[in-house]
DNA sequence: ATATGAAACGGACCCACGGTCCGTATCGTA
DNA sequence: TACGATACGGACCGTGGGTCCGTTTCATAT
């Protein structure tokens, strides 16, 4: 026997500390103002535990995004239309916006401890060049759509964490405003035919 | 006599530091790497004269990008044309998009600095309400166009300064092509007229 | 010139937080 | 039940933002 089963308690630490630091940046008034040495707290768990499983406090806060990401990230891969790739770019590109503006809203706090962790871009996380390149293989589907990738860029920049919180949190827009304005700001760049002068 | 004259050294050393922390920034790696101590030193003054003269970090920050935006605010704000308040909005967008473009790829890293500060949002600072306001109200000039406060946002998250670090710094585009990229986004977001269904 | 007090100075100091070390406890296997 | 591998935890460390306070320097009034 070479394989050797995974310890009982590594896993169970595992999902402690995520579940422990989702309700952390869930009630937070900051990400900023919850600490590892809080999580390990909350999860009942020594600090090198939480360095061990995730290497760094960045590294904690995309697992936990990551996971948290997953269904929807599954649904636009392979998912079935309005999200999934065999919808016409037309409808798929507004749907994925979407999709992603909603998963921000209702994880405000975390995605602005993933994109707010400081020194790290935000644009070195994997997920971002999922999304980038989800979103640029839909426009390069439309007929005629120059500058896929810059307009990629662009769009999920208008989804930004911060922006999203300044927003929501500071100046009282609505979810549903939001949404709307998102969908008309997507829709002019797509209307758009590229027959410019 | 109530009134007292600034004392001189005082002024001096202002000068003094925002000079230092200008050329340490544009030096450095990364934002991240300029600690207030090295500007202090580099700038032969103790550190409490930075924060007695700036508050904290970001209050150091945002003066130095402040001072240096200044010309271009001013043109943006009653200059000539295409920045100047007098020119009609559908050249005018277009212009401060660029001109704020040029702007953070000529401060890469003091715009990194200020806008990852960390705990504070970008969008609490007060020269982001003033570009946002002008570019709102050249907008809502345009005839028939909605939607101007949140577009004005969308345009200017395009112009965030990491995404400029990641396209610049690690994909290798250049300062041409990033501002045909922006110009021809701004164009489609303006050419499209609201006339929608 | 000089006395005077307000204003500014500087660097030792404090502390919070990310990250590490290492002796100890626990798990899976035989 | 013995044993080696793996994970544990909390004391510990370094760094960097921000503060305190005794000292110095400036502007003013005589």
């Amino acid at each position: 026997m070479t394989e050797r089963k995974p310890r009982a308690d590594a896993t169970r630490n595992r999902e402690a500390v995520l579940a422990a630091a989702d309700t952390l940046f869930a009630q937070c008034e900051s990400p900023q103002s919850v600490t590892m040495a809080d999580i390990a707290a909350a999860a009942g768990v020594g600090k090198a535990t939480l360095f061990r499983g995730f290497g760094d406090r960045t590294g904690l806060i995309q697992a936990l995004y990551e996971t948290r990401l997953a269904p929807i990230r599954l649904a636009a891969e392979e998912g079935a239309p309005p999200l999934g790739p065999t919808t016409p770019p037309l409808q798929r590109v507004p749907a994925l916006l979407d999709a992603l503006l909603c998963f921000k809203l209702d994880n405000r706090h975390l995605a602005l401890a993933l994109e707010g962790t400081g020194g790290d871009s935000p644009y070195a996380a994997e997920h971002y060049e999922l999304w980038h390149g989800t979103l640029r293989t839909a426009l390069e589907r439309i007929p005629g759509f120059a500058d896929s990738d810059f307009t990629a860029h662009a769009l999920l920049a208008a989804t930004r964490a911060d922006l999203v919180e300044h927003l929501v949190g500071q100046q009282r827009t609505s979810r549903k405003q939001l949404r709307a304005h998102l969908a008309a700001f997507a829709a002019r760049v797509l209307r758009s035919r590229a027959t410019d002068g």
